[in-house]
RNA sequence: GGGCGCAUAGCUCAGUCGGUUAGAGCGCCUGCCUUACAAGCAGGAUGUCACAGGUUCGAGUCCUGUUGUGCCCA
């Protein structure tokens, strides 16, 4: 055991520990043999993207996840936290396609498909594990030797599977409809990767000329019709013109024609109930290619679907010849000008509305009439059950709602991506069969399986892949085996369902909602519903952990563009893993957004410091005996030899244990820290260590050594899920391994209760009433140092104080004197019988005490002091007084209450008395 | 427009089942290199618990409304 240094240094046992665990498997587990009756825990990563890079949102979700199953482990629990990447196909593919036009200047046509994608393995295999690399400088303790990827051939397997089977169940069908298409990327999206953005624009007021001129019941005579547009340079693609079926205004001219003014062409005035009468002039233009509710309006009225851009969101011929070629922005202010020059627009109106944006490549979304596939969600009714029965609990439980609301409304998914990075979907078309004529019901025309036909070269497969996260909601049990079990069921029974699910809100539709509706259809047999029973088993985890984002000071979200966001690895290197463990769940409240800031994390990192100082006072303070277990701890301890402070501090222990305890099954872990916090540094460094400083040269040194060595190894098990790196290093420095080679992970974590008996059985049963009065000294304590602060004597250690005490508390106040002298900084403390003259006084629950000044006290100072005190008292005893005298207080509150009230106000009356005489005695 | 939150010290937040005089960290003020720790120690100041009603013996906590504010969905 060598000495440990003045100041923590995290660089220089963080790797150390970190090594040493991972090359000692410490964080592996195999299912345990069935009927064992060995306690399972597991937890699956919200897997990051291949790609990625730590970022702070990831610091926070692996720490939370981290410190459960560092728990579990210390509960005695065999415990597999699953690590793993996705595939992240948008992201991935358009970096890999950026290097590549940047080095070469090709694109992936260029390459074609088989080249394109060994790009894209040869970037992933260099880059692939930089994320998880960098989750292991926080300490992740992740079963590595399971990591997986959703590419890899076991996982893409499950995802082949599922997609057969839900094809041949009825979920999964190909159609022609209108979805969210990014021109940047190439793609369809799915409603959940689609983000509304206020964006300001122009609302352009234009005319269109009818054919014929008309008189309406509204009295006017109209020639044209004043259409309202956001996007003009729709027009060209423009099939109507509706107005709602009641509009007085418009009624007669349904039916009737307009001239749209380019491509110059008569279109129909059609009535739809969709239209807003008092939204803009009335009139909708009608483009069913390019809106959604178009779309549905043409399909109402059979109209012609217009498709005037490309899929990059340039304009196509259908646009005529001024547009073709021409960016969908630059064709906006085109078609605008054009309509002005013919003088048919009226004005450009300043307009902010929402705009759906790609949330991978931040441009405009254009909804887009395209073949796709798409899944029918399943057991849906199953997966609001699932929470309704409680079989999965979110935690907190607001969240429930936020789910459950999604899932009423809840939309199909399109799951096809028009990329090559993915799963392809396991769909053959017969070749020579044009794509309008085929028959899905035929298998001679179309081809579903995980292997693909017999006969390949007579078939083409589906070009596209999979959307990934319907890869990625398989993660629960594609992990443990599913589908086919080649490590067998045990595995899967052992760790499935997961105990819980880390991630933040934002999660919560993308992946949440959709893993628990796949394992609700796909684990176990196919079924049309499922009972509760069924749910319970089936769900993929017991309870969802939902967190917030973290944002910086000023309550904005990180983004690179902003600047705004802190490199991990450099917080790391300046505070520690551990130091930014704690700081981060510090100030994480319970679900809502984090505000992070520097400074704020920084309470992490000295609060290792102090963890660590007060180790190294224990070891300097004398030798460290058998520390092995806590009851050879609790042999060191002579239960005749225990004091007031040691009942204290180790009902503290015992409290504080019961804390934590109920701070994990409550999934209350934003009050760990302050917990651990107040219980180490302000009870037992600030208190108990100081106290002890004045018997450490007496005969009950080596008890109140014990004690110490109990409390800091109690509190290195209870801050091991936080802290891992320090805990580890101080658990080996003091000798707590039960033996050579241990961990810190491989003790069981005394439970509350344990600790009770563990000290009971060694003679040294906590006395609650000891500990109480321990309570009071403290505070006598407070008021002693107080009094030299104010009389500017706070840093001399030299003052004489005297009191007044009635003999029971005169015998306490004597039997820790010693105690009180060094805790105060006094030279003296000697009884009196009565107050001594023109000495100032200090109220406390053991006693009155006088400060000596040698007789030169400011007495209108003083009046002014105590006046104010006694005020304060008077507030109280009143308030007190008002409850008690108020009879159905005392026949209705709780009998604990009532005392309680009852004695505080005796305690006050008495201190009030105290101040009042002491006044008396100034001559006030 | 629909839904979900939030409002407590200068800042960020705790506050359990409604129960004593509402707490913590940071910041601020004063004094200290007190033999583990200046990443520290001691002491101190700071509150209309957003507002208005209601329920209750008792409300920061429960109910209703108002205002402000954030997010999600359309």
């Amino acid at each position: 055991m060598s000495e440990l240094a003045k100041t923590y240094d995290p660089s220089s046992i963080e790797p150390k520990w970190y090594a040493s665990w991972t090359q000692n498997k410490a964080f592996h587990a195999e299912a345990p043999a069935e009927g064992s009756g060995k306690e399972t825990y597991s937890i699956v990563i919200p897997p990051p993207n291949v790609t990625g890079m730590l970022h702070m949102g990831h610091v926070l979700d692996n720490t939370l996840q981290d410190i459960f199953i560092r728990r579990a482990r210390l509960e005695g629990k065999v415990t597999v936290w699953q690590p793993g990447t996705d595939h992240a196909g948008i992201a991935t593919q358009t970096k890999v396609e950026r290097i590549l036009r940047e080095e070469t200047g090709q694109t992936r046509h260029d390459l074609g498909r088989d080249e394109f994608l060994k790009h894209v393995w040869a970037f992933r295999d260099k880059n692939g594990g930089i994320i998880l690399n960098q989750l292991q400088k926080l300490g992740a303790s992740c079963d590595w030797d399971r990591t997986s990827f959703t590419l890899d051939p076991h996982y893409a397997k499950a995802v082949l599977r599922s997609f057969v089977e839900l094809y041949k169940r009825g979920y999964i069908y190909r159609g022609r409809r209108m979805v969210n298409w990014c021109p940047k990327s190439l793609t369809a999206l799915s409603d959940e990767e689609v983000i509304m953005k206020p964006q300001n624009g122009f609302f352009y007021k234009m005319r269109y000329e009818l054919v014929e001129a008309a008189t309406g019941a509204d009295g006017v005579h109209r020639t044209h019709l004043e259409i309202s547009t956001t996007r003009p340079e729709t027009l060209m693609g423009d099939s109507a013109v509706a107005v709602h079926p009641e509009d007085e205004r418009y009624k007669h001219l349904v039916g009737k024609m307009v001239w749209r003014p380019f491509p110059r062409a008569q279109i129909p005035i059609i009535a739809d109930e969709a239209v807003d009468k008092e939204f803009g002039t009335g009139c909708l233009k009608v483009t069913p290619a390019h809106d959604r509710t178009d779309y549905e309006i043409g399909q109402r009225h059979n109209l012609e679907v217009i498709d005037v851009l490309n899929p990059d969101g340039t304009l196509n011929a259908l646009a005529g010849p001024d547009f073709e070629g021409m960016d969908r922005f630059a064709a906006r202010k085109k078609a605008a000008d054009k309509l002005e020059a013919m003088g048919l627009l009226i004005e450009r109106e300043k307009y902010s509305n929402n705009v759906g944006f790609s949330e991978r490549a931040d441009v405009p979304i254009e909804p887009r009439l395209s073949r796709q596939w798409f899944l029918r969600y399943p057991k849906v009714a199953e997966a609001k059950r699932a929470v309704e029965i409680g079989a999965i609990q979110f935690q907190p439980q607001r969240w429930e709602k936020t789910y459950l609301h999604w899932l009423d409304k809840i939309q199909d998914w399109c799951i096809s991506r028009q990329l090559w990075w993915g799963h392809r979907i396991p769909v053959w078309y017969r070749k020579g069969i044009p794509e309008t004529e085929l028959d899905f019901n035929n298998p001679e025309h179309v081809h579903v399986s995980e292997n693909g036909p017999a006969d390949p070269e007579n078939w083409e497969q589906d070009p596209d892949v999979l959307d990934t996260w319907a890869s990625s909601n398989l993660w629960p049990f594609a992990n443990f085996g599913w589908p086919d079990f080649q490590k067998g069921m045990a595995e899967f029974k052992a760790f499935y369902p997961t105990n819980v699910l880390v991630t933040g809100f934002d999660i919560i539709f993308f992946w949440v909602a959709r893993m628990i509706m796949s394992a609700l259809e796909l684990v176990g047999d196919a079924k049309d519903t499922l009972t509760d029973d069924e749910i319970r088993e089936r769900v993929p985890f017991r309870n969802v952990f939902i967190h917030g984002l973290i944002r910086d000071d000023q309550g904005r979200k990180m983004s690179k563009s902003l600047g705004n966001s802190p490199d991990p690895l450099d917080l790391i290197a300046k505070y520690g893993a551990d130091g930014l463990r704690f700081g981060i769940v510090n100030i994480a409240p319970s679900g809502a957004d984090i505000y992070f800031s520097e400074p704020r994390i920084e309470v992490g990192r000295n609060f290792c410091n102090k963890l660590w100082n007060a180790c190294r006072f224990r070891q300097m303070s004398g030798p460290v005996g058998d520390n092995r277990s806590v009851e050879a701890i609790a042999a060191r301890i002579d239960g005749t030899k225990l004091d007031l402070f040691d009942h204290w501090i180790l009902s503290r222990m015992v409290e504080t244990t019961a804390t934590v305890e109920r701070i994990f099954e409550n999934y209350e872990l934003h009050q760990m820290t302050q917990a651990l916090y107040a219980f180490f540094w302000g009870d037992f460094c600030d208190w108990y260590v100081e106290a002890s400083k004045a018997k450490l040269q007496g005969n009950a040194a080596v008890t109140s050594l014990a004690v110490q060595d109990l409390v800091i190894r109690q509190t290195l098990l209870l801050l091991h899920p936080l802290m891992p790196h320090l805990t580890e290093e101080l658990w080996q420095q003091l000798g707590y391994a039960a033996k050579e080679g241990d961990f810190i992970q491989n003790s069981v974590i005394p439970t509350a209760q344990g600790l009770k008996d563990a000290l009971a059985k060694a003679g040294a049963a906590l006395n609650e009433q000891a500990a109480a009065n321990a309570q009071s000294v403290n505070e006598m304590v407070v008021k002693l140092r107080g009094m030299k602060a104010d009389y500017n004597l706070a840093s001399r250690r030299d003052v004489k104080f005297q009191y007044v005490a009635e003999d029971a508390k005169a015998a306490l106040i004597n039997q820790c004197a010693d105690t009180i002298l060094r805790l105060a900084g006094a030279a003296s403390l000697d009884r009196v019988p009565v107050q001594p003259e023109g000495a100032p006084a200090g109220v406390t629950p053991l006693c009155t005490a006088y400060i000596d000044l040698a007789g030169s006290v400011d007495i209108e100072a003083e009046k002014v002091r105590l006046s104010k005190e006694l005020e304060k008292l008077d507030k109280a005893i009143a308030g007190a007084k008002a409850r008690l005298s108020n009879e159905k207080f005392v026949a209705s509150a709780p009998a604990a209450v009532v005392q309680g009230a009852k004695d505080q106000l005796a305690q006050n009356e008495e201190k009030k008395a105290e101040i009042e005489r002491l006044l008396a005695s100034f001559g006030a």
